[in-house]
DNA sequence: ATGAAAGCGCTAACAA
DNA sequence: TTGTTAGCGCTTTCAT
């Protein structure tokens, strides 16, 4: 059986508090804590995080809850977030809900049972009746790359009007006048903004929003196919699609290559996120790459805040800005 | 404050025993069960797993702890166990070490300061010094896709060599006699199976296994990169290459756009892993594939057995067999 | 089948 | 600064 306290205060013929008090970083004489350190040494002792937690009624966990592991941009922010968390001690228990309502109210309801200091969340969809009895609890809440109506919580965000602007600009820049969008789900805070940012920033060019030129899919490989190939089919005068998320963006250099589209060439595209994947496509990729190393640290330096005792302000909506990565996957419409 | 059990035995008048063994399983009398169901609905009882915790020095925590949650192999792998073991109650504590020791040395430490209670492992290496602290604790241990030597402990693996074979087969189908090979670190036991695979195929087939087609890198994109090139330019008489692991297949691929050489017209190639970017390349890439929710759901099996009593085996090595995803990216040499 | 009581390893009041 | 003591919420003997 491992050491405890105990054992420490009775072979350092110290009580109780005083171990305990060495262990917090409290005030301790300094023969006592040589004695102190050296039992500990001696008796192999670690302290028992479970009983501290009961006593203190803190796990030193963080729960997080995303739709889908598989997604690169998940698992890199996981990785980031992690690495971050454990380094102060935290332990992150991962629930991947598979883009799933009910599998994510669950996940909650389990991180909950698991008396989570902490919860980071990624939802599904703009309800968030699954955080309602989470959020009652009065522990920290932190929401990742999608809002949800009316909830006063802290929101770690992309600039996603910014993103999808930025693509349909390099498009204008390179001549392009008609121009598609492939986009997920409208439930989903990200994609409705990017959509938004699409629209604005063709107004902004004096290009006038065709609402066919429109594809609203859904957030996965298969809605990607489908997508680009019904735009070319349906609108062959389209030059240039901007395709929304990472999964739609794999599934349009699939369909294109179906097709035997040549992209860049019959048609233009820009996509989003994953730079190993956008340099693998031949031509390479141009694509709006999401900051997730930066959204990962945000969102883990909050929620440790507030773990640590800062003030809760709640509410707080943060954007980031994402980045174009040059790829040469548009052709250039400009006459010289 | 959230209701205890000492609530439930007020409400109800019952004894704390009885409370505790309604809640195990055990034998309780109908109307005082009809009444202990009562209280904890209204009193919205939860059992406080931490309190249990110390009691039964169990957390019904798993620890995981992989080189890397961005290769898509590990995600897939964690993703199907997390969600069995969930299922189960146990919560899942993913650690990510960077395929570096010295982290995944402190990433096991960590999970046993978390008192976890079984620990699944995917090792950097080959030494197991990471593993012997954590052994001595007695608590389950297994092992998935990399063995160790002389660990005692269950092992998950791919049948490695079956891979490999799988690969060569393919080329030497369709007429190939020159085939390269870009691998893995050969510290790495995955690895080192795929390299005999390969080996023992040729072998098989009656050509010689020159040493000099085989590139040696490291388990990254860059590394897959540099050998396809390193391959195509040392040796243009190599008509087919296989590579052995994801990360190096997307270099791989990588470096053949690059480098222009037309993939599936003057070099074929067969990857490793990863069935949606084998169909978004062009032309769709062949590919070994490992069965990554088999892999999870042995794993995670297997240590719920040993949790739940089952007893101890160890040193059982079980090999799951990979298959062949085609694609269109081996040319056929065989004359009509 | 049920109740009383002890204790898991720790922290936190309080006293000294 | 240090020691004493009382729990945190649960399980588990041991009686009854």
């Amino acid at each position: 059986m491992a050491a405890t306290i105990k054992d420490i205060a009775k072979k350092t013929g110290l009580g109780l508090a005083t171990i305990s008090s060495y262990l917090n970083g409290g005030n301790v004489r300094e023969k006592n804590r040589i004695k102190i350190e050296q039992a500990i040494e001696e008796l192999h002792f670690e302290v028992n995080e479970v009983a501290r937690g009961l006593r203190t009624n803190l796990t030193k966990t963080i729960g997080v809850v995303i739709p889908e592991l598989n997604m690169v941009f998940c698992a890199e922010i996981i990785t980031a977030m992690e690495d971050i968390l454990r380094n102060h001690g935290y332990a992150t228990i991962v629930c991947d809900c598979r883009t799933d309502q009910k599998r994510e109210q669950e996940a909650v309801e389990f991180l909950m049972h698991k008396r989570v200091d902490g919860l980071i969340n990624m939802p599904v969809d703009k309800t968030g009746g699954h955080l309602k009895a989470y959020q009652r609890m009065g522990k920290p809440l932190v929401l990742i790359d999608r809002e949800i109506e009316d909830m006063a919580c802290d929101n770690i965000l992309v600039d996603n009007q910014m993103a999808a602007a930025q693509a349909v600009d390099l498009f204008i820049e390179q001549g392009h006048k008609n121009i598609g969008l492939v986009v997920g789900p409208q439930s989903i805070s990200a994609a409705r903004e990017r959509c938004i940012g699409y629209k604005n920033a063709l107004s902004k060019a004096g290009i006038k929003v065709q609402e066919d030129y429109i594809y609203y899919g859904k957030d996965d490989m298969n809605s990607g196919v489908e997508g680009i190939k019904k735009l070319h089919r349906d609108h062959p005068e389209i030059t240039g699609v901007f395709v929304a998320n990472h999964a739609m963006t794999i599934g349009a250099v699939i369909g294109l290559n179906e097709e035997n589209i040549q992209m860049g060439e019959e048609l233009s595209l820009v996509g989003f996120d994953n730079r190993q994947f956008a340099r693998a496509c031949n031509p390479q990729l141009t694509i709006v790459a999401q900051p997730t190393k930066e959204i990962a640290k945000d969102a883990a330096e909050r929620i440790l805040a507030y773990l640590n005792g800062a003030p809760r302000k709640d509410h707080t909506v943060e954007k980031i800005k994402t980045r174009v990565i040059m790829g040469k996957s548009i052709k250039s419409l400009n006459k010289e």
